[in-house]
RNA sequence: GCCGGAGUGGUGAAACUGGCAGACGCGCGGGACUCAAAAUCCCGUGGGAGCAAUCCCGUGGGGGUUCGACCCCCCCCUCCGGCACCA
């Protein structure tokens, strides 16, 4: 494990610490998601199976989890590398595929040649794969894919619907959804029954089209340039496809004439047709009707090719002059060229022009994505097997529900080059079900997102046999409470999630819309990298003082960044678990910052974590004698001064504290008024001798004891076991406050004239205006502000402020 | 380019609803204990002026609203994250 499940895992043990000693039953399993390119490829790196390596790890992580003392339920364990678990991976696939919502179609895809396999369009970043960063290629191949596209909406809708979610995550999910509203138009192709078809979210500029560009990959291109022109194209066609998608991006823009031309079917005006660089054929139709007036860059384009830029929405206060523009007016404003449209308001003439069109039957309304349909076939080993076989006769054809799983056979070449290696092995053969006729069985796996798009309604019933899970204790827990995890799965693994929650419901497995209901995105673990010019990265051990150990040339001390094995800026938790324990180590990892936001690791804040548990440990130590035998003061209207003052701050403290993990989950503000509250008793006055002050003590020490154990829970189980106590402290219900002894009976008024603060007044608490008045204004200190000059405004916050306006 | 978020001491950070800016921790300075060290305990610690009481300045920069702004509004700068020839 690194520093960042640490952070994960403490997080979630203290909400759920907390939540049971609040008297909630608290459901806090874990799992492991052990399919995945990752653990092949390093499995193959080591020359052992990946089902070993995977298995070696999980014992190994299992271990190192348990020394954390995570209050996991280790009986619902589960692995989605089992059969017991991926075999209804593979049900829910086949009810997918029985609700056409599992397909099968050829198509262009993202393949990496490095991982040889194809990846989701939620794993390509930037054109490169998100896990070794090789240059994917576009592939045509056939794959199975889920209709996540037809819950589009219903996905977008309920971003708006999930309070406890952070509004970034939910940003970042509509962006990704990427809702267009606009139009199809067709133009037809003058002496040709071809029609190019477009997808415009501007159709209110249709009257200033001046030329149409397609994307090179487009299949018009061939059929409609004109043979003068035709080698032209292919030549320009052929060198854009060669450039990387990459570099498509900052390439200026440019293109070619195909010899073609198109009709505006509202004007009936005939404008060229061009193949261009800047124009994808994922997006839309792959063809778009440009307004250089209009648009940034087909403006660009017409300016580079000399073509007609025709002003149809002009800015409320001037008529726009093609001539004078120095870039493309893109806001709204007042039509014009556009006959009878002209002096409307563009937004107005919008579904006019889009009804007209749907009139003369030239386009229509319509919605464009930016989400695709998720594939989800690898031409990997590790991963679930999709459940599903190939006939010549019965053609795709599900395997039966009562033969699964189809099970991952073990003794196979895993060369992690080349094709599937299910191929090839004997696993392929099979009988059709149907014909019973030799048939072959799908090879390629699952992603693995698929295996952590529902595992967590799987810990509901994690041993259930005849089903993924049981339908009503699912309706007991679910949704999920309390979701902890990084940002980076913000449109991975819980746009997924949801998706699949939404098919299931349908499905009739399900009666919930959404998987979580509460999400907290936990910043990462990061520390300064160190780096020598000769030898590069440097970990920790290889540095000596600021020097490199290899050369001895001085280490340049680099920014705090995500913590990578790449950049050898890592921590081994072991190490700070075998050095501070596994308390100071949590404890460290929730104080140093709230939770979502990001942690510098220091070595010299987890010793401070380590120092306060020592004077935790020994302040119950030491006054063990005095305390050990009485009982907790629990309230006394005999209590004044100290006395009294102590037993305020302590059922204070556990106010704030309770309020802290519950509310906002600040834990770092937790920590420290613990740590105040430790300092005051550090601060004892009086003595420990009158069975009021060793109640009193009592008390307070049992809250620190009690308010520290979700966050340092070995130290504070043994501490409740020194001061007496039976019950385990785990089991031990959250101390409440007593409302009355939070209230003082004196109050520091803070008194500002014109602003500033300038005397402080005490005054018994709830006061009104006129006795404060009366008060402050004979108040020395601040007599030597008001003096002589008359009050304008006296403003008084109860309790806790005055401010003279002089 | 678009969309988010952030900017506070030497440092990690507090300030929860507009009300004492810097809690708590680290570091640093001083003291106690000790033959000595470590550990521990106590005191101090935003900047400037002053013997001191005290005063002035201070939350990236500039303006505004307000009795009062780290917090709300406008403009700008810097950094981080996401998306991106999205038609």
């Amino acid at each position: 494990i690194h520093m960042g499940h640490v952070r994960n895992y403490s997080i979630g043990d203290v909400i759920a610490r907390f939540l049971k000693m609040r008297g909630k039953n608290v459901l806090h399993p874990m799992g492991w998601d052990a399919f995945g390119l990752p653990a092949e490829n390093a499995a193959i790196q080591r020359g052992i199976h990946p089902s070993e390596w995977t298995r070696k790890n999980i014992a190994n992580m299992r271990v190192q989890l348990k020394r954390l003392g995570l209050s996991y339920d280790w009986t619902r364990e589960v692995a989605t590398c089992s059969p017991e678990y991926y075999r209804w991976n593979q049900w829910v696939f086949l009810k997918f595929f029985e609700k056409g919502l599992a397909y099968r179609k050829l198509s262009n895809v993202n393949w990496c040649p490095e991982c040889a396999t194809v990846l989701a369009n939620e794993q390509v970043e930037n054109g490169v794969c998100w896990r070794c960063d090789s240059i994917v290629e576009s592939k045509e191949l056939e794959q199975w894919f889920f209709r996540i596209t037809d819950y589009a909406e219903e996905l977008l809708e309920w971003t708006h619907k999930l309070p406890g979610w952070p509004e970034k995550v939910l940003i970042m999910q509509r962006n990704w959804l990427g809702k267009s509203v606009g139009a199809e138009v067709i133009f037809n192709i003058v002496d040709s029954i071809e029609t190019i078809k477009i997808f415009t979210t501007r159709p209110d500029t249709l009257y200033g089209v001046t030329f149409m560009s397609l994307a090179p990959e487009h299949p018009l291109v061939e059929k409609i340039a004109s043979p003068g022109r035709l080698k032209e194209v292919r030549e320009f066609v052929a060198r854009i496809k060669a450039v990387d998608k990459r570099k498509r991006e900052e390439a200026e823009k440019e293109g070619v004439f195909t010899g073609a031309f198109c009709v505006n079917p509202l004007t009936g005006d005939k404008v060229p047709v061009y193949v261009a660089n800047f124009v994808l054929m994922e997006y839309g139709t792959g063809a778009v009707m440009a307004v250089p007036a209009h648009d940034k860059r087909d403006f660009e384009f017409a300016k580079k090719y000399s073509i007609p830029i025709r002003v149809v929405i002009n800015p409320i206060e001037k008529a726009l002059n093609p001539d004078d523009m120095k870039e493309a007016y893109i806001e709204d404003g007042v039509m014009a060229g556009s006959s009878e449209w002209n002096g409307m308001k563009n937004t107005d003439a919008f579904p006019k022009i889009v009804e007209l069109l749907e009139k003369k039957g030239f386009g229509k309304r319509t919605v464009n994505w930016r989400l695709r349909d998720w594939g989800i076939s690898r031409q990997r080993y590790w991963g679930c097997p999709i459940p599903i076989i190939y006939c010549d006769c019965c053609g795709i054809t599900p395997v039966p529900y009562e033969q699964l799983p189809v099970v991952l056979p073990e003794d196979v070449l895993i060369t992690g080059k080349g094709t599937s290696p299910l191929a090839d092995a004997s696993f392929a053969n099979v009988e059709c079900p149907k014909c019973r006729k030799p048939a072959r069985r799908e090879t390629d796996t699952m992603d693995t997102f698929v295996d952590s798009s529902w595992y967590f309604l799987r810990y509901v019933t994690p041993h259930e046999t005849s089903k993924p899970f049981g339908k009503d204790e699912v309706s007991r827990w679910m949704p999920v409470d309390r979701y902890i995890g990084g940002i980076e799965h913000a449109v991975l693994h819980l746009l997924y999630s949801r998706f699949f929650t939404k098919a299931m419901r349908d499905i009739g497995l399900l009666s919930i819309d959404e998987p979580f209901k509460n999400l907290l995105t936990q910043g990462m673990v990061c520390k300064a990298f160190m780096k020598c010019p000769e030898h590069g990265y440097l970990s920790e051990e290889e540095v000596n003082g600021e020097k490199c150990g290899e050369c001895g040339k001085e280490v340049t001390i680099g920014a705090v960044e995500k913590m990578s094995k790449s950049k050898k800026n890592t921590v081994d938790p072991d190490g700070i678990i075998l050095r501070y324990g596994a308390d100071t180590t949590r404890l460290f990892s929730l104080f140093a910052a709230p939770p979502e936001r990001d942690l510098d690791w220091n070595i010299d804040g987890v010793e401070g974590s380590y120092r306060f548990l020592g004077r935790v440990w020994r302040l119950v130590n030491e006054n063990l004698d005095f305390i050990k035998d009485v009982k907790p003061c629990g309230g006394d209207p005999g209590l004044t001064g100290f006395l009294k003052d102590v037993r305020r701050m302590t059922h204070s403290t556990i106010k704030k504290v309770t309020g802290d993990i519950e509310t906002r989950f600040h834990f770092n503000t937790a920590i420290s008024s613990i740590m105040e509250l430790v300092n005051r008793l550090y601060q004892w006055e009086g003595g420990m001798n009158t069975d009021l002050e060793k109640r009193v003590f009592r008390e307070s020490i049992e809250a620190v004891v009690l308010l520290l154990s979700p966050f340092a829970p070995h130290m504070t189980e043994e501490l409740w076991e020194s001061l007496g106590n039976k019950s385990r402290l785990y089991e031990t219900p959250w101390p409440g406050f007593d409302p009355e002894a939070v209230l003082t009976d004196e109050v520091t008024l803070i008194v500002q004239v014109n602003g500033k603060v300038r005397s402080k007044v005490s005054m018994p608490a709830g006061s009104g205006k006129d006795e404060v008045e009366a008060m402050v204004l004979k108040d020395e200190k601040t007599m030597e502000w008001t003096g002589g000059k008359g009050v304008k405004k006296f403003i008084y916050v109860p309790d806790k402020l005055v401010n003279i306006v002089v």
